[in-house]
DNA sequence: CATTATTGCTTAGCTAAGCTAAGTATGTCT
DNA sequence: AGACATACTTAGCTTAGCTAAGCAATAATG
């Protein structure tokens, strides 16, 4: 399928609209991890423990696979956090090769602070944009949340 | 200005759209990071030199403060980007403590194949989006990227 | 103008985070 | 049982982060 002549003239090509989005993901980021310093815990743990808590009781090989790491660098990544008590790993009864990762109740709590100072950063810079800008991003939002996810093979 | 009462009752708050476009902009980076591999620059490296090749002959301070580590950091990662022959340094003659990096050629187009990777790769996503939905993401991109960058103090 | 402070970067030395290669334990398939 | 596959770990290396301390150049001050 090709798609070319989808849009009126007015309209920017994808590509451009890709790069746009792509250079706007990145430097929001940037700007958000100024935050992240409060939380005393360094960038790939954090990620990482993100991915526990919000993905429910995941394996060692799901979470490298979704931190696009090694085996190895995981399961250093996961001692350091249950040494620090922020998960907790259980052997899988029905195959004791694998290790199941939940977060405690104090890792929900760290990453919670964190991500909710992230989001009071961005949401004090919504609160300052026009009705007209708010009403268009809300717009867009369903999107660029689809664009987030893996492609939707169809 | 406060902004309290400034939209209607059927927009969400600000809170909420800032949730969701924080998780948004985290999963689509992961998702396009998958293209990274390819460049055999490690993402610091890269990083580093993407602020280099677009923002210019940048200082080695401000690009330490860009990318949010400390100083020896980036002379260690600079020293790298020497060493493979991406950028190059020079003294600044009005301020002889300061180290100047221009990006070489090598360097531009090694960037830009990794970057235009990336963005390949979410145009083709874009380019499966119905008309409205990629309509209501080119209305929204001004906001997005107004939101990305340095808050606009006034 | 000599001294002192500040600034920009480097060196030394440590920990954390990435990798590959090789090993162990468990599961699966004939 | 034996062969292969899978999930993770161990060992050992490189890269990337940090702090503390140092050096050289500039700026500020008596």
């Amino acid at each position: 399928m090709s798609g070319q002549a989808r849009h009126g003239k007015r309209l920017p090509k994808a590509a451009e609209v890709a790069t746009r989005l792509h250079a706007a993901a990145i430097h929001l980021l940037r700007r958000l991890r100024v935050e992240d310093a409060a939380t005393g815990l360094p960038g790939p743990k954090a990620s990482a423990l993100s991915v526990v808590v919000f993905g429910g009781a995941v394996t060692l090989g799901d979470l490298a696979r979704a931190e696009q790491v090694r085996p190895p660098t995981i399961s250093r990544l996961v001692a350091g956090l249950v040494r620090s008590g922020l998960v907790e790993l259980d052997r899988d009864p029905d195959d004791r090769r694998v290790q199941r990762i939940r977060a405690t109740a104090k890792g929900r709590a760290l990453l919670e602070a964190g991500r909710s100072r992230r989001v009071r950063r961005l949401s004090k810079d919504l609160e300052r944009l026009s009705e007209a800008e708010f009403g268009a991003l809300v717009g867009a939002m369903a999107t660029i949340e689809r664009l987030s996810r893996p492609p939707v093979l169809g």
